[in-house]
DNA sequence: CTGAAAGCGCTAACAA
DNA sequence: TTGTTAGCGCTTTCAG
């Protein structure tokens, strides 16, 4: 078929009339070179679009100036800003970020770990702690930096930038207590980490001597479907609900339209709580108070030690809890 | 430093008592390797956690089985579907996905595509087509597979899997009119391929002999936030609007909640359409009328054909126009 | 079923 | 400033 497919920069080097050496200096470390040799080399490869391939030349230095994401699932909106601002430090860096998502399933996981450490990137971020043995083990043998995000622990595999659920869990708790509300309601995603800050929503409850708050839960992902399938669930069982802490903004939009269908004032019938702050939950109406991760920050971070550990620098502290906020708005 | 980083086959030969081949073997096609050498082989790799080199492999045997896909900045709500399902797709047949995100500007994509072409993937699939001459050039002369998505063109680069935006305008535009709205306005990105849904509306509207539709244009990435602004601009400027026909959902839920912050009754008073059909478009009160995309079929179609090719199967279709079709719900 | 030799395309290290 | 040599870790090829 097509045979096309390949110049090398020795093809290069012959065509240019320098050595293949010269080729890779020329693209490279241009400065390296005379001015001469550098033009024709360019000359040959703008004729000829040559694209040096990146794995020799990854293979011979050991440095590939990539940096691998394992994301579980579809790439939703939650980890979206974390994403975007890694990407665009890595990018300034000089590295590329490739994303593979893993589902939530387990062995997928290990699946996708294996295929991440074959490439030997200069690093792994992961959202969300490493939890199979396999994998850790995996991670610790290959000696490639890792990161964790999006959660803390006190036996990360190598770096850790997150913060802690149970917290979460309790402020918001305590956030609505003080506001009055006795009533609440957990509308939750069914993963780990919502149950941490279920875990964390409860045990502040019963240090306010407050009962239980009853739990609902949907399936991962989240969706503004799922909140309004959620909200009337939750009337149905319990009409004197006051207040739902959603696992996430979607599910807290679905619970504020389907409170406005059914003719429910927010707040003052119902307060609605989030979480994520996405862009959408300043411009609802009401607004949504939500609780605020700070995912540039934490996406910024994780690119900074990942790079500082490739290039030989040291992370003076590599365990850091960014925290959270709670952004106090209309619907709560 | 770590000295860990590196076993090779070579190491979990000589631990296996065997040959670095018979390891390749044992680890890439085990059924042509005795049990006890399979047994023997297997241990020490679980034993050490050694996960072999690709890049290494990849080299010698030019098969990556890595496909690139290159995105418009961030991951927004509007690909996600085409790349999950490209995603899964993909991982069934054995190839991981990598992710590059381009951000909307013209020499960042060069730059993505440098970086993309030098690691050789075995195919490189585009969100929208390729406009810069370089980057062309540059696919071209890679010989690597591409397929081209989202969008239509008569010089396509290689496949190409897409539909058309003006015929996308040119069908909102009728349905508006049959449904009886004389005064729609289009709230739009202002990115290329919306002008060109914007440029079959107006073509339409001239057929139907009516006046061309005011347009008002938002910064990408369009949000729930600009929806609501982009239809206060609107009625202060035009208060007889009666449809408004955004180019993404979240416009359209923006401005949804923001007719129904001014007590506007939709249809009734005002007509809105979207362009997406996320999750939510279904579940929003009143349900979204919007224009469908089929994300998953361009996904998988993409996936199928750039793993035929990698394969050495021909594709006999190798251009697609996927088509779209007008969700009609209750907000139009 | 197993192994030895060769080399994928590039760059580190050295020499000129 | 430029070139030569060697080899990164794996797999293709061919021989046993």
């Amino acid at each position: 078929m097509k045979k096309s497919a390949g110049f090398t920069i020795h093809d290069i080097a012959k065509l240019a009339g320098v050595s293949a050496m010269t080729v890779s200096r020329a693209i490279n470390h241009p400065e390296k070179v005379s001015v001469a040799a550098l033009a024709r080399v360019r000359e040959v490869v703008s004729r000829t679009g040559f694209v040096p391939n990146g794995m020799a030349g990854s293979l011979r230095s050991s440095r590939a100036r990539l940096v691998a994401a394992a994301v579980p699932s579809l790439i939703g909106p939650v980890f979206q800003e974390t994403i975007r601002a890694l990407n665009q430090a890595l990018d300034e860096r000089g590295y590329q970020l490739m994303i593979g998502q893993s589902g939530y399933g387990d062995s997928r996981e290990d699946a996708l770990l294996d295929a991440i450490i074959r490439r030997r990137p200069d690093g792994i971020v992961l959202t969300g702690i490493m939890h199979s043995p396999e994998g850790r083990r995996l991670l610790l043998a290959s000696g490639i930096p890792v990161v964790e995000t999006w959660d803390l622990t006190p036996t990360p595999i190598d770096m850790l930038v997150g913060f802690s659920h149970e917290r979460i869990g309790q402020s918001v708790c305590h956030f609505l207590y003080s506001r009055g509300y006795r009533y609440p309601v957990l509308l939750s995603a069914n993963d780990e980490r919502a149950h941490r800050r279920i875990d964390g929503f409860q045990g502040m409850a019963r240090t306010l001597d407050q009962d239980a708050a009853p739990t609902y839960l949907v399936a991962a992902p989240t969706t503004l479907g799922s909140g309004r399938a959620g909200l009337s669930a939750i009337l149905d069982k319990r009409p004197q609900t006051d207040a739902v802490f959603c696992s996430s903004d979607m599910l807290a939009l679905g619970v504020l339209i389907e409170a406005q269908a059914r003719g429910l004032t927010v707040p003052g019938q119902l307060a609605v709580v989030g979480l994520g702050d996405l862009e959408l939950a300043a411009s609802l109406q009401p607004a949504l108070t939500t609780v605020r991760i700070d995912g540039t920050r934490m996406g910024r971070t994780a690119a900074q030690y990942i790079v500082d550990r490739a290039e030989g620098r040291s992370v003076s502290e590599p365990i850091v809890d960014i925290g959270f906020e709670i952004i106090e708005r209309a619907s709560a």
